[in-house]
DNA sequence: CATGAATGAGATTTCATTCAT
DNA sequence: TATGAATGAAATCTCATTCAT
């Protein structure tokens, strides 16, 4: 699995560092819950993995929902600062929005916690979500993105008229996570790894034609 | 066509029907594992689920494990059947394939158990999927249907020739997918039920329409 | 301490008897909560006392507090028989009372397990008495008893007419629960055992006259 | 006269005050115990209600037992203090003796502590109160009030000859005790507050009221 | 085939106490 | 004197599985 957040392993004892262990503990807990799900994580494997005595991730925590909730926000700032787009523009509108569609896709293959917690969460009808400090997708700069790029394109005359954001940004989404979500059962399915470079390369161009042919203007229309 | 079991609710107690006991069992397994996941849920609450004693469960189906395995059958089962569309072809590549892309989404919202347990299995990197009695999706009837339309369009010189089936297949089924996977998550970040019906008439509308434009051959090359 | 309830002693594995179990654990929980009050007994020495496994408890009981619960209802079903006192009237008034208060005083002294849980239970306020099937006092055949000695005393024109029933039964129990409650903490300010056969004797007697000079009507109303 | 130890409600953070910060940790742990007994009692909660660091408390008393004994012991001195009453003899034997047993009960319902502690002390078989500095009930001031009192009766031939003193404090202390201690479970089951002030009204009378009949010299014997 | 009481291993959580600062 | 992070042992509770009936 990949991991990008710097994880601290294994602290020395007696260390009165409350922010580092707790930054230790979190990292444990999302290497734990992508590999295992809510129910299907242990408290003891997150405390060993974190180097830290059992108690501690109670005393930080409060219980184990609540480090749940913890590492989905740690989820949800990671989509946040990938989906944090904002040299596109200079690409136009095509090329900008392919990018995007790709930038999504890369996202998920960087982060499986994401898609793994997302899948998770959306089994709890995201209660935890809720409860959550705030959520966090409401501020999604994504949306920002789009709507300039659709924006640039409509003025450009390349672009169809009548494109619903909410429906863009789910679809793009979609070809991406899929992908990334059911890697493991397409692959028994196709009886062949779906993360090989060129599939990737192969499903990337497909995913980004797609968003693109679907936002130009049809011929006809000239 | 390819039957699916026919899943009977709760047996009234003392009745000697072996087969309706397993069928509800599964029943019961199938629904909550939908709910809990695989590590959520309870053998208790599927035992009561279906009406009867927990050991029955575990004469039938061995171990929980081996419920699980039959619930995924189950589920890819449905699938199958639920993608045996044989009767596209008479409305022509171009509205087969629209209708195809709605059939896969269609299916997704009729059943969530699919994508439950299919996310589910991901989790555990399609471990059981490889322990069920057949790959089930090897024999997956949707991949003739694309390209029988696929061949139909290249001959009518609508579609364009490079068309990759495993990513179209992969593209089409994440279209429809991801908005019921993460049906409750999006729904809390966009603050409003994503299946109410105009949202779902309009989002249908977009995957169909994003389907046939990417296939379709460019203008200019005509 | 002493044990009036038959107690069961370890039970042999496989046993299929449920109601005995329950009987067993039951009886071993009262004791445990006798000996520590509600939060300082362990479920793991009520098991081990009934013989069962820990898990048991939890399938007959539910949970430390429905166990708690469970005990309570029996050691008010044991305060309600052991003042069951039909045979007094033949005494007359006057010797009926006074024997009523021996004989609170006595079960009392017989089951140490009635005074103690009830102690604990008002520390909560008498929370899980409220939720306990039946609210057992009301139906306190100890009330009957004094109101019939009453009434013949009144009808003899031995006793004063003016008694509350409820102020004459609490100072009766109270004569003879305080002793038996702070049994301990007199002892070892008195230095020396309250419960030597002799003492008790001297203050039942004491105790006794005192309801009884209480009740008299005075010697000037005649 | 006897006096308590003044206890301080929350301090603010940072004095530089050990005895305030001693008397602090000492109201919270009487204020701890009393709700939930020995072992029910938290010493987070206790360090969190006298506003000071959990690691205070075990640097002044050392232990939970330690504080335990401290509690117990101000208790006691509340017990000692508050039936310290000198001013009676003017009252003359009977309505002193009446006034005793009144203030006896008004005690233990103005400091439910000691009869909370007691209870919980009993529990323990008194094992605490032996380790205490000084077992404090020894020089009980009560017992010498009531023997002036009884000895007053008796040169003035009011008062029977054959009172036991200890068995008269005994009785004394249950009448007021029982009705404190018993409230919650009393009150449960008479449907309505023992505590209700014409409710304490009435049994004070009854409570004095039998105890200065059990000492009257019968009629009879003039 | 069917029951559900019973188990035992292991899960989450609690909490008095210690200790580096 | 004072803090509060950290520990470790032990508590309550869970749950897949077994087994006598």
């Amino acid at each position: 699995m990949i991991r990008v957040m710097v994880i601290r392993q294994r602290r020395k004892r007696g260390t009165r560092d409350a922010e580092g262990a707790k930054a230790a503990i979190l990292a444990a807990a999302v290497r734990e819950f992508t590999d295992k799900g809510l129910a299907g994580a242990r408290m003891d494997e997150i405390a060993r993995g974190a180097g830290v005595a059992k108690g501690l991730v109670f005393h930080h925590f409060g219980s184990k929902e609540g480090l749940w909730i913890a590492a989905l926000e740690h989820a949800y700032a990671l989509l946040r600062a990938g989906q944090d787009e904002t040299a596109l523009d200079v690409l136009g509108p095509v090329e900008g929005m392919r990018r995007l569609a790709h930038g999504t896709f890369r996202l998920f293959r960087a982060h499986p916690e994401i898609v793994a917690l997302m899948n998770e969460e959306n089994l709890h009808r995201a209660r935890h979500l809720r409860a959550a400090k705030a959520i966090p997708l409401l501020y999604n700069p994504l949306f920002a993105t789009i709507e300039r790029l659709l924006a640039a394109g409509r003025a450009q005359n390349l672009f169809r008229e009548d494109v619903d954001v909410t429906a863009l940004y789910v679809a793009m989404s979609g070809l991406g996570y899929f992908y990334c979500a059911n890697r493991w059962t397409l692959s028994a399915a196709f009886a062949g790894d779906l993360f090989r470079p060129e599939r990737i390369a192969t499903y990337e161009d497909v995913l980004g034609e797609m968003v693109v042919a679907y936002l130009r203007k049809p011929a006809g229309s000239l």
